[in-house]
DNA sequence: TGAACTGCTTAATCATTGTTAAACATCATG
DNA sequence: CATGATGTTTAACAATGATTAAGCAGTTCA
């Protein structure tokens, strides 16, 4: 198997590719692999020889919490198309565990075939570093959600976030989705007990903002949602004009 | 001026630089700029042409919130041999305003310069990358400190990351450290109100953890305060054993 | 010296969120 | 069909944090 059409798409959204790059992308090797809910992708230890590529599905960046290991935070989302644990390749290894959310596929690239990518192709190296610093731009925008919006409007935030994110890829349209998220992982996420998810989840149901019944999760009003979550994709950086590198 | 010694600690501590590295990093051309306390460093538009590194005195990642001009959130803060905006190298620009916090000296390295390193250096490419990361690492500790400690534990991590990463650099020791930082400005960095910082200062005074006076901060008890805060420096990534690439 | 200003501290009150408990729905399975 | 398991929903109460207001301390500057 090959790097996903989901990732090009990603990394096509925003720079252009040139032909060598999409060949490159195309024709390095990786090792499929899939994941049942709730096992681990990655584990937080610090020896990872390879970085894996999201396919289909959902995963999450978990940290169990020092004293208290029943207890944990999810820091990140992963949609497909999204590359997950680059970080396990510049950096000596992840604090974390990625962890698969719902059932997943991935496809693992070995850490060997990067540094010969980064050795030969500046350009792509630095389109894979932009996909890292998108997640961190994603990371930051978490926090000013956390700081500045209250249970409703942060809920709002993670919906609005998601579903841009898997339209911009090509994988959710006319404001539906799947999200296989049950109330205690979206707790872990934004930082509540799951009861208080729960008066969010309701709340923007009986704002007529949202229909949400299973995983499928439908935006009723996407203004109303957008601009009681004071949602502004700017931070995803798609679709800018870029100067030519 | 050239790249400050500061930085090149900062990845020494981290990785092994080869003596090509090191002359390059000595060499490249930069500008030192000064900036008084508030004045913005790097605006939040999209159109730098230089990314800058921190010399002296502390920086902030400032987001102004849409519909709240007022308003703003911090999402990280920059200490010496933090190399701040490479994130306007690599994005299209950046979504968020570096602003000086308290009297700052910087010094400004060509995009132009960074373009020739990655063509030429990919090494050293991918230790900028890692720079990268380890904001990002900070962010997601931000995170998870955010979802799971309460205001003092809260502001009491917050002053362990910030001792241990002057510590790493050589710029503070004996549990001193000088923190120019307004009790608003932590508001804004916790997401708490000001009155709250206050109690939680108070707080952390009472349990005699800290001396704070003025932007003198000693830590009294680190034991203490980095157990109230759960402070785990693993994901600052210091001096980890790597495998050379 | 003494306003005026800025930032720190404290108190009182109110809003938001956490905790505990229990009812309810759904689903897999004996 | 009954049972247990899992996840959602609701309620009552407790804890945490926000807001408003006011006093206090140090600085600047007329």
């Amino acid at each position: 198997m090959a790097i996903t059409e989901y990732f090009i798409r990603f990394l096509q959204r925003r720079d252009t590719l040139s032909p060598r790059d999409l060949e490159w992308l195309r024709a390095v090797p990786t090792q499929h692999a899939s994941f049942a809910p709730g096992e681990v992708i990655v584990p937080a230890d610090r020896s990872a020889k390879r970085s894996c590529m999201m396919l289909r599905g959902l995963s999450a960046r978990s940290h169990s919490l020092v004293g208290r290991p029943k207890e944990r935070v999810i820091t990140a989302l992963h949609v497909p198309g999204d590359f997950v644990d680059l970080h396990g390749f510049v950096l000596a290894g992840l604090e974390h565990a990625v962890i698969a959310v719902g059932s997943v596929e991935v496809e693992f690239i070995d850490h060997s075939e990067l540094v010969e990518m980064t050795e030969n192709f500046p350009h792509l190296t630095r389109l894979l570093w932009m996909a890292t610093l998108i997640d961190a731009a994603i990371h930051r925008q978490w926090l000013v959600a956390a700081a500045s919006l209250r249970s409703s409007a942060h809920l709002a935030h993670l919906l609005c976030e998601i579903y841009t994110r898997l339209n911009a890829v090509g994988a959710a349209s006319d404001y539906q989705f799947s999200l296989n998220l049950l109330q205690r992982e979206l707790a872990d996420i934004l930082g509540y007990s799951p009861i208080h998810v729960n008066r969010a989840v309701r709340d923007l149901r009986d704002r007529n903002l949202i229909r949400w019944s299973g995983a499928d999760i439908t935006i009723l009003d996407w203004q109303g949602l957008a601009s009681l979550a004071r949602f502004d994709p700017t931070y995803l950086d798609l679709d800018l004009e870029r100067q030519s590198r």
